[in-house]
DNA sequence: AATTTAGGTGACAACGTTGTCTGCTAGTTC
DNA sequence: GAACTAGCAGACAACGTTGTCACCTAAATT
């Protein structure tokens, strides 16, 4: 797609200039709504944080002041002192916001903290796995409550100093690698083992496992049940059978493409994840064979119901899995001592066709 | 799907109890790693800052003060004293990440946001619009530099105080209403317009439009498009081809299968919004109707071209209409002065063969 | 009537950092 | 060798708020 982009100058708001071209009034402090109330400035921060023992009259006063400027309480400058430090704030840091399993995870966190009036960063690392020590240090220097991370670097024992500073963190989708936490994630290998089992129970011996990058905890596991399965019905694996480290659509379609038209290709595909799945689809939708082979894929996805034939799908709640990292990092934060656990969220296999597709005769 | 958990429990972390079982040790301050170093705090500052003026045996000393205690500065402490007062962040209020528009969307001003070293938070608002004003407080008690919102609301006059007060504001896919700003849209009316001429020119008079929330301008706009286009053509619109106010999937299924079994059905649809497109997919399947009646969407979705037939759309760019917003943003940051642009992105008609089906005889 | 008490209210320091200004040292110039 | 730099380092106040404590008033107790 090739866009071209069209500005128009609008006359200038109607309400900045009120204080000059290109002045606002700075924001009123609780100095200055206790002028305007006739108070003191710690009168107003009662009033505002609604501590007792202040007189009926005078929270009136506070209050109507206090609107009158638009006064809206620094929430830093308290929190720079209040006890605890907390600044009811917490960091996400994923992979691609842009990737429907983890903008779920983001819902899923964002409905637990919106409850606690606790605000969330967001940040994706793409490919880029150098970046997410960056990214924590950022949040940290922000002095986030705690961070959810969906770890993409090899190792995340930078994380250990962080966390004995008092950052608390809870990791999502993937096991962390050189510190412990709060873990949450989906049974990747005894998912994988079960719907390549099903493979095999269909009748198919000449299944590829079509992976994603091969470095991360879940790639891994679900190469490894896809072993599990093969080994258990002591099906043997070409090596041109397992394609690995797959990270678009593209390549994924590509990728495919090849394994399909090659020599002896496969009679069942297993593809570890949404965005292969993907790529599968399109792959065999071209090749008009999407009768013919079958697929099974690693997270369900928008449509794959009224694809024909359905794509059978393991499918993962990810804002469940979201909520559930929310609420074991604020469980921790209200109780430092409490233990870290490791939750197992199951997936559920979703037949919807394409992974009954038998092997031809 | 019903789910259940698996929890379970490990040992407690290698690390954390370092410092007895909930103990962490404080935050070091640059007061401690000034300690450590021998040098005044302000040396810290300078060093930490790279400010000029420190002589290079004690810019090694303070950096591996800092390094030793693993120090983080406070950003939320050097802002409330920084000239500017600026945060270095930025906060998205949108209607829901978990809906693919808007997480490209939030992708695209995380984009343009990290490359200046802004965090930006995230939150979603769902149908509930009253929340949206109490988000924007949210943020502006966090001190955010700007916010960049997807209006929901009927109103956002409640914005010009906040805007008076120096908050900075930007706003993508739908204008404000009551305040002005710099604003990214799409241009919905002539896109549908277009669009729906394309239903015409193939033969179809009898259109449906099916849209969303019409409180939206987004929606508005997208209404008088149809209209626009219908009138020019002096084609009829009998009331009961216009479905409006459709929030989800399932409702837009439900009442486009509704239509589509009544008394004379359209031949075809356009549909506004992307999840009104993808139920009347599921509807025009379920009804084995996907190849009799012609369908254009608003937004691209996933899949839609492998579809049998493909679906047709008139496509934004999600992505870049963030970037673009977050540019407007920083730009109106760096320059208070500046006027006021409204960037209209043009969208693109893909057709793909849904929208190309003729009228039945 | 003197004393205690409770209920309000405010002065002041502190949170962790940066901006300003002053002071010290060593090198340069006359 | 005195005067002047430049370069470096630190003292101190300030940012907007909250925690602590002291104070004041008026009511309640003796």
């Amino acid at each position: 797609m090739q866009y071209s982009v069209f500005v128009m100058t609008t006359l200038s708001s109607p309400i900045s200039p009120a204080q000059g071209p290109s002045g606002h009034r700075p924001r009123p402090t609780m100095r200055e709504v206790a002028a305007l109330a006739g108070v003191s400035l710690k009168t107003v921060s009662r009033v505002i944080n609604r501590e007792p023992g202040v007189s009926a009259a005078l929270v009136i006063r506070v209050e109507r002041a206090a609107a009158q400027l638009d006064f809206r309480p620094n929430l830093t400058a308290a929190n720079l002192r209040r006890s605890g430090q907390r600044t009811a704030t917490i960091g996400l840091v994923l992979e691609d916001v842009s990737n429907p399993f983890f903008a779920s995870i983001l819902r899923g966190v964002e409905e637990v903290a919106v409850q606690r009036g606790v605000a969330v960063f967001a940040a994706s690392l793409d490919e880029d796995q150098s970046q997410e020590q960056q990214i924590v240090e950022a949040f940290s220097s922000r002095r986030v409550d705690g961070l959810i991370l969906a770890p993409t670097a090899l190792e995340q024992g930078y994380l250990a100093n962080e966390m004995r500073s008092g950052l608390v963190m809870a990791f999502v989708d993937r096991a962390p690698r050189g510190v412990e936490g709060d873990v949450v994630v989906t049974d990747n290998r005894a998912a994988t083992q079960n719907a390549v089992q099903q493979l095999i129970a269909h009748g198919h011996r000449r299944i590829a496992f079509v992976g994603g990058v091969s470095a991360l905890p879940t790639a891994e596991d679900r190469y490894d049940g896809f072993l599990d399965a093969m080994m258990a019905a002591q099906v043997k694996v070409p090596a041109n059978y397992v394609v690995r480290d797959i990270r678009t659509v593209e390549q994924a379609e590509i990728s495919i493409t090849g394994l399909l038209q090659g020599a002896q290709p496969p009679t069942a595909l297993f593809t570890a994840q949404n965005l292969i799945s993907m790529g599968a689809v399109r792959a065999l939708r071209a090749l008009g064979l999407e009768k013919e082979v079958a697929q099974i894929g690693f997270d369900d996805f928008e449509l794959a119901d009224v694809l024909n034939p359905g794509v059978s799908v393991v499918a993962q709640d990810p804002r469940r899995i979201g909520r559930l990292a929310a609420e074991a990092l604020f469980a921790r934060l209200a109780d430092a001592a409490r233990q870290a656990t490791t939750t197992v969220v199951p997936s559920e296999l979703i037949t919807r066709g394409s992974g009954e597709i038998p092997p031809p005769l």
